[in-house]
Parts: C-alpha cells; sequence; structure tokens
DNA sequence: CGATGTGTTGATGTGCGTCAATAGAAGTGG
DNA sequence: CCACTTCTATTGACGCACATCAACACATCG
C-alpha cells in the first residue's frame, strides 16, 4: 500500500504538492484491486471518488440504447479518470471497466475539493490536465468526421511510436477490437487496413507486436486520403 | 463599453467575484467589433487572450489537409470561449470566426490566470465550465459513432426546444450547412432528413422556423435507430 | 483436447457522401 | 425598384467506404 502511494506522489498532477496536502488528500484513499473485465462504475452513477491506476488497464466507454459499445478512452497505470467529473453534479458520464486485473487507488472527491480550494497551483494543473482531455476529444471528433478509417488507424499507430526515430516497433497492450472501438471502426475494418498496410510494406504486424519500417512513409500514406480498400 | 462590461459580470463564469477582482480580469479588456464571417483567430495561433461575445455569434471549427470543414461548436451572445487554452501552451486548437455581425470583450489570459491563482471559487467554477464542455464533447464523440445522421439532426432538434413543452417553436439562427457541419452531416443529407421528418408529420419546415408537433414522438421516432431514407 | 473467444478474410448490403441540376433567397448596382 | 449576380437550400441519380453477415483460423485455458 505505501509503495503505491508512492507511486500517486509521483503522477504529474500532484507532484508540487506540499506533503501536508498530500496527506489530506490520500487520508482517505482506498486501494481497489479490480479483476480483468470487471466493472468499476457505470454511467450515471453517483460519482464520490476518481481513481489512479497503480498497474492494469481501464477503458471508459458508451453504450447506446441498442447496446453497442464506444470506447472513449484507454486508460495505462500511472493516469487518472474520473476527475472531471467532480464538478459536474457528481454523476460519471461514462463506463469504467477493467481491461486487465488492475490495481486502483481510490480518492474522495471530498478531500480533492478541499485540497484544490487551497492550493491554486493544484488547481491550475487540474485546468491544465482537463484542457488536454478536452484538446484530445477536439481531435477524436475531427478524426471521426474528417478522416477516413484508414486515416484514423494509421494515425494511431504514429501515435504510439515515439517522436525520433525514423522506424519503431509498437506494442498493442490490449484486445484489438478495443483499440478499434476506440477509434470508432468495426473490428473487422481494423484487421483489413492493417492487412492493407502489411501487403504495401509499411508495417509488419505479429499478433499484437506490430513493426513499423518507416513513419515517415506512413505519415504520408495517411496523409493521402487512402481509403482501405486494396486494388 | 460600459454597459457591455456588465453583460460580461453577469456571465456565470464571473459570478461570485469580489468588486475588485473583476476589476482586474477586465482591466485590460477591449471591446472588439468583427463583421460577419470574418476571421477572429486560426488553429495554432498564439493563445493571449479569451473572448465574451456581447452580440452576434462565432463558430470554431477545424480544418483538414484538404480543406474540409468540421464545426466544433457554434457560440451565441452571453458565452465565452478560448478559456480553456489558456493552460495548454498557448495555442489556440481551432478555428474561430464569426457568424454574423459580432461584437466580443477581449480578456488577457494573463489577468485571468492571475485571478484564478488567487481566487479558489472561481477556479472550480472554471473547473466546472470545463467539465461541462468535457462532457459535451464526449456526447458527440457518442453521438458521432453510435447514432446515424438521422438521429444526430432529431436529437439536435429536441435539444433546441425547451423542456417542459410538448410541443415547440424553434429557430435556426445560423445557416443550416453550419448546424449540418456541426452535426458532422453534409448539407444535403441534413436538407433530406428534415425533408422526411416534414413527410411523417413530425414537423413543419418554413426557412429557418421548425415546428415540432410531438416533442415525444420525436424522440422515439429518433430512438428507433431509423436511418432517414424514405422507403 | 474440446470449448470458448479473438482475429482474419470473403461476400454482400446500405447509409450517406458526391456530383449535378434547379429553385429560391439575399445582396448589389444602376 | 427591378435586373443581375451570388449564395444557400433542396431534390435526384449514382457511387463508395464501411458495416454486416458468415465462415474459418488460431490462440488460450480449463
Amino acid at each position: 500500500m505505501d509503495q503505491d502511494l508512492d507511486r500517486v506522489r509521483k503522477a504529474p498532477l500532484f507532484s508540487g504538492l506540499f506533503p501536508e496536502e498530500l496527506e489530506r488528500l490520500l487520508a482517505h484513499a482506498r486501494r481497489r484491486s479490480l479483476k480483468a473485465y470487471e466493472t468499476l462504475f457505470s454511467e450515471g452513477d453517483k460519482a464520490a471518488a476518481f481513481y489512479f491506476i497503480v498497474e492494469g488497464s481501464v477503458r471508459l466507454y458508451r453504450l447506446s440504447p441498442q447496446g453497442d459499445e464506444k470506447v472513449i478512452e484507454i486508460l495505462m497505470a500511472g493516469q487518472t479518470f474520473g476527475e472531471a467529473v467532480v464538478f459536474l453534479g457528481g454523476h460519471y458520464p461514462v463506463y469504467a471497466a477493467a481491461l486487465a486485473d488492475t490495481v486502483l487507488i481510490e480518492i474522495p472527491t471530498n478531500d480533492f475539493v478541499r485540497v484544490l480550494k487551497e492550493n491554486s497551483g493544484m488547481a491550475l494543473r487540474m485546468l491544465a490536465a482537463l484542457s488536454m482531455r478536452l484538446h484530445q476529444l477536439i481531435n477524436d471528433v475531427q478524426a471521426l468526421t474528417l478522416e477516413t478509417a484508414g486515416q484514423r488507424v494509421a494515425g494511431y499507430l504514429l501515435a504510439q511510436c515515439p517522436e525520433g526515430a525514423a522506424a519503431a516497433d509498437i506494442h498493442i497492450q490490449v484486445h484489438k477490437n478495443i483499440v478499434a472501438s476506440r477509434l470508432g471502426v468495426k473490428p473487422e475494418t481494423f484487421s483489413r487496413v492493417l492487412a492493407t498496410l502489411r501487403e504495401q510494406g509499411l508495417i509488419t504486424v505479429a499478433g499484437n507486436d506490430i513493426h513499423i519500417a518507416d513513419r515517415a512513409r506512413l505519415a504520408r500514406w495517411r496523409d493521402e486520403a487512402y481509403a482501405g480498400g486494396r486494388s
């Protein structure tokens, strides 16, 4: 538990807190374990806490009335989620479920708000964090309306590999159908796009390990509004 | 100018500020006028200010490399925009342009941040405002991936009319192609959906004035995942 | 080693975008 | 105030990107 809390302290959102503030923030924090696929909360649930991922991964998603699912975000160890809702009348706007066996730190919103009120630096960092999510969602909206399925998949691959290198190996840490949903594509289409990229020599695929031969070429392919049908 | 500033004071975001804080916030505020279609800022521009709309309306949008446009948000008098960017390294993530002749109050981010640092209530209200935008964007993402064009248009109409009444008259205050882009649909499709709704007796259309006969029936129509092709 | 679930690939369907023609509204200038 | 231009909106014909439906390969696990 103590070493878990140490990880919380290292989260960017909480850096810059005085020790006594951190103390108060984590005073009533609880450690929680989830088995793979276990649901943490549902859309509409009363939100009394937000979460820090110690290990494992979580997906946030929405459901249509027909039961179709859209993954809004995939979160990995070290990230926080649910903070935004603190300020929204206290109801989660999404579902949250573990993608693998997962360990979380659950932090009550009360303590969080109390710290925010007295530490304006923390509030500003929080605003910055929310702004980044906002920006990310704007990117998603643009991608969903202005880009083809192929472009979104290519963009995802490019986003996964580090900036500098010309080539890169990336490893998809969750099931492909989760990634597909995140990108707003059906699993079949996701698979087909990868096949096309493979045929064109842009990537090689071995299970969840994907090797990108040439980032620049892949980026060029994406920018050509190429659809994804082979021919 | 003074009566313009009075309107700023009444914005929900700024209510609850002490007079001297408001004073500081608006110390270097400028009044700006835009002609219809004039661009206020572009994506990537350095952001040194955010805006309050005194009168008129503004659209925030993105452009694809091919020049296709997606309207992210339509803003009317009384609303603010560009606040989020203050915390994002200072570059606007969208374009902003006037939809009609428009009057704005331009508030430097410096003054804003200074007030935020010293008024935690203000910071919390700001967090709440950002959270609402976040929530709205999540709704947009869900709608774009899980709903048909017809459902999005119907949802838009339903969102435009007041809660209580069974019937309602709404007036589209901007060009229909702007609304269409906001909804992630082509103008032709938007027009066709309205035509279908008209044929089914759900609405009557006269230019930009739309009468909704029965909100409940329209909501039912939307929930039936009906596509929009007349059969 | 059968059972269950994920991923791939093929055949087919369709929602909506594209292209095009026309009607109507709005703005411009003499 | 009326011709003329320009732009938005509507409607039709057509095409395509992607979803859907279906069969199969493959991995994981009890």
